[in-house]
RNA sequence: GGUUUGGUAGCUCAACUGGAUAGAGCAAUGCCCUUCUAAGGCAUAGGUUCUGGGUUCGAGUCCCAGCCGAAUCACCA
């Protein structure tokens, strides 16, 4: 039981013994004590005014009286308006330091049992990885990471988009344009090599079309029958055919693609325990929507086709299957659903997909229930904003996109030439050099990324590099390393630490021993909210912190041992959360930097 | 036009989900390296929380109206 629910429970006797009225929860507000306020919490008594029909002094006063003989755990208290401030003893803080301080594990959370699927990235195999893809690959693995360390079971899965028209476009351009080109032969990733193809499809058409203009065409009729396209829609009926040149020309080039997509994965350090494949579930769902109509929740339109009726809901009509029979985006979505649930047995299921589908995820949550699954409650739409430049909205045909692999190494470049300015790591090895400059390049990328609120919109301007001082991922990472170099100075010369006493710690020791506390409750209040950045404002508060603590208080050359001691146990103790809380952010921690 | 969503310092973001004097970083101006790593610390300056109403002990946060921006409203995925 954590200290807040200690509190609460007091509170509720106090409340019982002094006014004789029972309180519920939601009536008894216990937060942290404000800083600049003497007191660890501070306790809210408005809420419970109409019970002691008294001021706000007088009934904080009498609680503070109660709680301080009822209770062995506080030191003092004192009242402030409404608001009663409760110092504890010491020994509680000293006590928690000494039971945690050495837990490598800390902040993990008791299983829970559950199992939960987190699908995040989804790519389309027409286009490299931009920023866009970034933040969406960065929640989902943190995310993961979270409700690992909150107990859950997690599966992370990724659907990949790799069928459709614009599948067909890359590879008809390749076909014409590309002379055999191969990654091998040009040195290019997969990946790029096919989203080139994907553009140069876009150029040709555009000139087909303007060309049919020029002959007197009208625009919209133009823009459907130009030659390119309608060999693009031939192939993709071929495709759906497997004929086997088509086929095979889809398989290569999607390997070239994937093998792209893997390095990026790879740079990012994110992973999956499951590809699905569009090519493969783009069928499923048919069924259950034929069920659905023969039950008389859908219903069909003359043409045949089947829709589904949501307007008393709010929301429009929405169609599950085309009138030649074949199915829609949403209609494998419910398919793909189903399977998963009925598959893994799993009790939530969380999608990492962009605000501009929230639609979407609305009117699936709502056919799934109206098609009497009552599962579809355990479906979450982790909607985020979209990366925005200065000049709005990345757009391809603009060239205005971010580039995942350009920007990670930019950022490896910036690091580069940073750390060889500071030349900190010159007992190191160029490998081993190569390896901080990329932890730090990445750290400050994803921490750049996950700082922010992820339902928000946030801007990213190319122009002005990330930045490595202040709020950043390298200022973590920076007081890790510092905190490491103590230590094994503490090894090197002898200093055992492993046990320790009691002894009167100052304001700054305490503070940083009540920063780590928070950690646990941190990790679980950031699963329940879906959001990373209550991880990392956590941790920036933290270094904070240690950072203030570092420069007011020497560790290695204080000359009382005991609090010397002590202070190796802090600083222990803060680097193991800061490595446990990078960790949900997947952000690595440097011995040196 | 309907729906959803956002608007906080010059810029990028916070604010423990309705609590005390709205906080950080960047940028600006100073100060601190013979002291455990200066990718650090300290200080100054910067605000009518888009506007106007309302709800209550108390509003950046909730409600209503308006202004500005974004997304979405496809037999695309």
């Amino acid at each position: 039981m954590n200290i807040i629910d200690i509190l609460s429970n007091e509170i509720k006797i106090a409340v019982k013994e002094l006014y004789n009225s029972d309180i519920d929860k939601k009536q008894v507000q216990v937060q942290k004590t404000r800083k600049e306020i003497a007191g660890d919490y501070t306790i809210n008594v408005f809420p419970l005014l109409r019970i002691s029909k008294q001021k706000p002094e007088e009934t904080a006063n009498a609680i503070g009286e109660t709680l301080l003989n009822n209770t062995e755990i506080i030191e003092n208290f004192s009242v402030i308006k409404g608001f009663l401030n409760i110092e504890l003893k010491q020994e509680i803080w000293i006590n928690f330091l000494k039971n945690n301080y050495s837990l490598q594990e800390f902040g993990q959370a008791d299983i829970t049992n559950k199992t939960l699927m987190i699908e995040y990235s989804s790519p389309n195999t027409n286009k490299p990885l931009h920023l866009g893809h970034i933040r969406n690959n960065l929640l989902g693995f943190s995310v993961a990471e979270i409700y690992k360390k909150a107990g859950n079971n997690v599966k992370k899965v990724n659907l990949v988009n790799d069928r459709g028209i614009h599948i067909c476009k890359s590879m008809l351009a390749w076909q014409k344009f590309g002379n055999g080109e191969t990654p091998e032969s040009t040195g290019l990733k997969g990946d790029k090599l096919v989203g080139n193809y994907y553009v140069k499809f876009d150029q040709e058409y555009k000139k087909e079309v303007a060309e049919l203009i020029n002959n007197g065409i009208e625009k919209e009729a133009a823009e459907k029958t130009a030659p390119l396209l309608l060999e693009a829609q031939k192939m993709l009926i071929k495709w759906e055919a497997k004929d086997p040149e088509v086929y095979s020309l889809w398989k290569k080039m999607n390997e070239w693609v994937y093998k792209g997509f893997d390095i990026t994965y790879k740079n990012l350090g994110v992973d999956f325990d499951k590809i699905y494949y569009e090519s493969e579930t783009y069928l499923l769902g048919k069924k259950i929507v034929q069920e659905g109509l023969i039950k008389g929740i859908l219903f069909k339109k003359d043409d045949g086709s089947i829709w589904a009726d949501l307007t008393n809901d709010g929301l429009d009509q929405k169609l599950l299957l085309r009138a030649n029979g074949t199915s829609v985006y949403m209609t494998q979505d419910i398919g793909t659903a189903h399977q998963r649930f009925s598959e893994f047995n799993i009790d939530n299921h969380i999608y990492v997909v962009g605000n501009e589908q929230n639609y979407h995820f609305q009117v699936l949550k709502l056919i799934l229930k109206k098609l009497g699954y009552d599962w579809a409650d355990n479906i979450y739409h982790l909607s985020y904003g979209m990366v925005e430049l200065p000049e709005g909205k990345m757009k391809s045909r603009e060239g205005t996109v971010v580039d995942a692999d350009d920007l990670i190494d930019e950022m490896i470049n910036t690091a580069r030439e940073k750390s060889q300015e500071l030349g900190k790591l010159d007992e190191y090895s160029d490998a081993e050099k190569e390896q901080v400059y990329k932890t730090i390049a990445l750290g400050a990328l994803k921490y750049f990324i996950l700082k922010v609120d992820p339902k928000k919109g946030m801007m990213f301007n190319p122009k002005e590099s990330i930045d490595f001082n202040g709020n950043t991922g390298p200022f973590i990472q920076y007081a890790y390393a510092r905190i490491r170099s103590i230590l094994r100075k503490a090894k090197e010369s002898n200093i055992d630490f492993s046990s320790i006493t009691s002894t009167e710690l100052n304001e700054k020791e305490i503070s940083l021993i009540k920063s780590n506390y928070d950690f646990p409750e941190t990790v679980l209040n950031s699963a329940s909210n879906n959001n990373p950045a209550l991880i990392a404002n956590y941790v920036y508060n933290l270094v904070k912190e240690f950072n203030q603590f570092y420069h007011d208080f020497s560790i290695l050359k204080e000359e009382n041992s005991e609090i010397k001691i002590h202070r190796l146990a802090i600083a222990n103790f803060t680097g193991t959360t800061i490595k446990n809380a990078m960790k949900l952010l997947g952000i690595e921690v440097p011995e040196r930097m």
